[in-house]
DNA sequence: AATGAATGAGGTTTCATTCAT
DNA sequence: CATGAATGAAACCTCATTCAT
């Protein structure tokens, strides 16, 4: 029965606010920031609401925390191996990522695109991703080019088109949208017009 | 005084709906459907809440209200005989007509999108949209599988990932996104596949 | 196309002012004073809001007004013959009539006995009724003793009573409580007390 | 300090409600259900309106817990070894436990009878009344039969009507109300018409 | 560290009443 | 005489936050 260490002590508490921001995601994605309660929060993450108060400072203050602990979270499968050249293999394995990436991740991207699309809550939330495909961009084109493909531009905007759309319609209703039938046609697609 | 006549109220009614209506577009986007206030949108719209509460039966009402208007801004253009066939010349303009839509009131559908996009109101329309868009994709799936589609339920998937998506980044930023471009090469894609 | 006299303008009124007083008693009852809406009312008697409140300053004013009215059609059915004497004939058409008063006016009885009950809303309505059914006891009392029923007192315990507790339920429900069998039953029991 | 244990967060629950229930009877006794504001119950309770919802769902729901109750405080005495037969001397008992219940309770029966006559209130309850009205009405219909008791229907609508109306008049004025001798006369009838 | 009772501001909704027409 | 749009107070209810224990 030693005291426990200032260690220890800051271990459990770091756990303990991984185990709230867990619950608060799920919450927070299925209910809209507005619309979750702290108590359901609470009772999700097993604890009482005071307790929850111990942790974070409000509500608002959780959904922050969130934001920046999760977007470390996800960035590491978007960042390209910066080598400069995208092979064929490469650029499948990057649709079938990206798909990947927000299967698993649904309640996360739930609550992202929600709070990006909302211009008065949350203008905090840094838009680092686009600039992250730009740069994917410019290796695609570049390897469009090579594979002989014709109107590369028109190509690209079909690609970054469907695989936004198919997404964000996989985000609205994960349930429901065929996100397997989908990867399998769009990589069928690619496959033709690489000349795989 | 007399009275006013049972045209005057109509037409009061209708301007003040409209009124309504396109103020809690607005806050909706602004704000999120549970972040706005019933209290904000009266006095955006300048009225007070008791008075809005005559015109909508309830905020729930009135978010269904503006989305059943905005889908029937853009499928008025589908099967526009309403003949229950849809022709090849119907589908490439109902194509070019959903684009021109857009791009004729991309303020609109910069709230109508923020709005739709939000998981509460996905919830709340979920049902309503799924049989619209169930009854327009049949028309669709009968069209593509008389042209001799290969893979019709796949190349559907792609048509509405691929425009949502567009018409997403259109709206995110009007002026960069290569809009017309994309329209081009749409209409390439679909005139190539239905062998036109 | 001679104006209305006067006199026309002040029938139309009364008519008007029974009109709306009849809908009310009757939305007052289904719904409680405080529950009625002066629209329902309003709809109900086939006039507009605005109209109402140009026949009754409030809808306070409307209830008294009711209440003022609606007890002096009711009462004359309880206005014994004063000739001091009740005979059997009388009694059992007493018990009768006292029963079929109620049925033919539930409404207002429904109104009347809630209000009883209300100590805060309506301490104006006067309970005469006790009064004149406290004189009618004493009759009853004389013919009771001259039939020779045992324990006068305690049966007239139980025939006031009987009464009351079957008038209340059938008041409170009025669709689904037996008021005709209890008639029968009440009556049976009487013909076999009185030896008729 | 340490938390309360849950022995006392109980013991606080069990205590506010009964707080609660004491203010709302009264308040809506006085003003009725619905003229009965949920604020100024809590004021009367001396709480705050929102703790008021912490303990009840809804107005309603605090409204059906009341009768409930009151429902509970007679009919312990009914059938009380719940062995689903009512002897005669168990329906004897009933009627005096009634009877003293009341008497005991006048003021809170007073409360209650004003409460349940009201009719929106009996719209509310009818439902679960009439199942256990239902309930008690079969036991004390076999034992008429048992007793070889003719028209029970009618004695049983008899019984309720007279219960019902003493108690009532008795509650209006308590101080005048022979109550005892009701008891008295009560009990000889259904001494002499069970045989007993 | 932990609980949940308690608060109060603010949200949605209703409705008696007014008033321009 | 007649309409119903319009108001605003007040109703029911929710919930982020605090605090005694």
């Amino acid at each position: 029965m030693s005291p426990r260490t200032v260690e220890q002590y800051e271990q459990i508490r770091a756990e303990k606010r991984t185990l709230i921001m867990e619950a608060a995601i799920e919450v927070f994605a299925e209910k809209t920031f507005q619309g979750a309660s702290v108590s359901l929060i609470a009772k999700k993450a097993g604890i009482s609401k005071g307790l929850l108060y111990n942790y974070f400072e409000s509500k608002e203050a959780l959904l922050k925390e969130i934001v920046k602990n999760a977007s470390n979270l996800v960035y590491q499968y978007f960042d390209p191996n910066h080598d400069g050249i995208l092979t064929k293999e490469e650029f499948f394995f990057f649709l079938k990522k990206n798909i990947q990436v927000v299967k698993e991740n649904v309640n996360y991207w739930k609550l992202y695109s929600a709070l990006v699309l909302q211009p008065d809550v949350m203008k905090l939330i840094e838009h680092d991703f686009d600039e992250v495909t730009a740069n994917y961009g410019k290796l695609v084109y570049n390897l469009f080019t090579k594979c002989g493909v014709k109107d590369v531009k028109g190509e690209l905007l079909l690609l970054t088109a469907v695989m936004k759309g198919a997404l964000i319609q996989y985000i609205s209703m994960p349930d429901k949208y065929p996100i397997d039938a989908f990867e399998k046609k769009i990589i069928e697609y690619y496959t033709d017009k690489l000349h795989v």
